[in-house]
DNA sequence: GAGAGTTACATACCGAGGGTATGCATGACA
DNA sequence: TGTCATGCATACCCTCGGTATGTAACTCTC
């Protein structure tokens, strides 16, 4: 990072880079995996520097998730909304999928993530990425009477719960069935709850 | 543990104790919460000792889960066979849901052994226990013709993921929705995906 | 234009905890 | 009675999260 020029201006950049950089690490050598000092390295600094952004590794960890969901909100929000809203859903369940069966070399295994940050840390921040995509599309269900009358939470939960549940599978088993089939499948457990 | 005769034979009730209190402290305090010298400390033993029966405090987990495991095993084992195979999966699902309700205390999350583990060596011990009685039941069903023509590793690789996903927010969710709800979506789920 | 204050790091250190190397008492066995 | 494996304890090393402090570069003020 050679000599920094300390402008009263935060370095905003530097911390993006270093946010990039452990979310890479994070994601190739796991959280336990991954020091402190290494992801310094990576950037040419010290450890001293990391904590100088952020006050704790949790905290790292916390940023490079929020960069991580917003990657997959993006992807997830891009779809466009018809007035079919079942339809809707079910192409937000495709593309949750695709984004995460090709990217999935360069994000955290969300299992990780809730185990390190709390299921409750993990919460608040998705419910404002894609989960939060997610509920306004099973609102849009439930208000229109598509659905069984079921808790709204449970159902975000569990719907939510079953697309990663599928990301993982995906992601670690040999491949005896397809992203083709995953999808069949997420389609099928939804119309199991239509009413 | 006072002074041991040490006989020629292995220490067998000395490690069940070992694994027994791990898995408590473990259950109530986390993986990376509970140290070695505690374990020790709480069979009134020293770090050497565990490390006379463990390799690594990997392998302590492994044998703790195991232990755990099977108590599942056991209590979804006991589920009587009738000649519905259908209504028999949904009693093996609801039974499952009842221990880990009933027994979430003194047991493990699942997703932090998913974490610390790994994926694979998880499921590579689950599939000996609760999954393996699950992969039957379910056997039966597509043998029966009950279900689509799924993957047969996909359908049990979901199925139980599902129940996994429903324990983990029974367990860490706050209680805006009932066990009897999640039964009801578990059941639907399986509906869904009935031929 | 010289001090004062802030920024963006580096350096040095501490303590907890996983893991190892070794010592040692006890009983079995020859 | 010496030898050997068993079942631990003791002492130590090393990694890593976290903290305390130093310090060069830059800005601002009087």
């Amino acid at each position: 990072m050679s000599v920094k020029s300390p402008t009263p201006k935060f370095a905003e950049e530097t911390r993006d880079t270093l946010i990039q950089e452990a979310l890479e690490l994070f994601a190739r050598h796991g959280y336990a995996g991954t020091s402190i000092d290494r992801i310094a390295e990576k950037v040419s600094m010290t450890k001293g520097a990391v904590y100088y952004y952020f006050s704790s590794k949790k905290e790292v960890l916390i940023a490079c998730y929020q960069l991580q969901a917003q990657w997959v909100a993006e992807a997830v929000g891009a779809v466009p909304e018809t007035d079919n809203p079942w339809d809707d859903t079910l192409r937000l369940c495709d593309t949750f999928l695709d984004f995460v069966v090709s990217n999935g070399r360069h994000t955290m295994p969300l299992q990780e993530v809730i185990t390190f940050l709390g299921w409750e840390t993990w919460r608040d921040i998705d419910s404002r990425y894609t989960m939060g995509t997610l509920a306004r599309t099973i609102s849009r269900l439930q208000d229109g009477g598509w659905l069984k009358p079921y808790p709204r939470n449970l159902l975000i939960s569990m719907i939510y719960g079953v697309l990663v549940e599928a990301a993982i599978n995906l992601a670690s088993s040999p491949d005896d069935y397809t992203l083709q089939d995953m999808k069949t499948l997420i389609a099928d457990f939804l119309g199991g709850m239509r009413a």
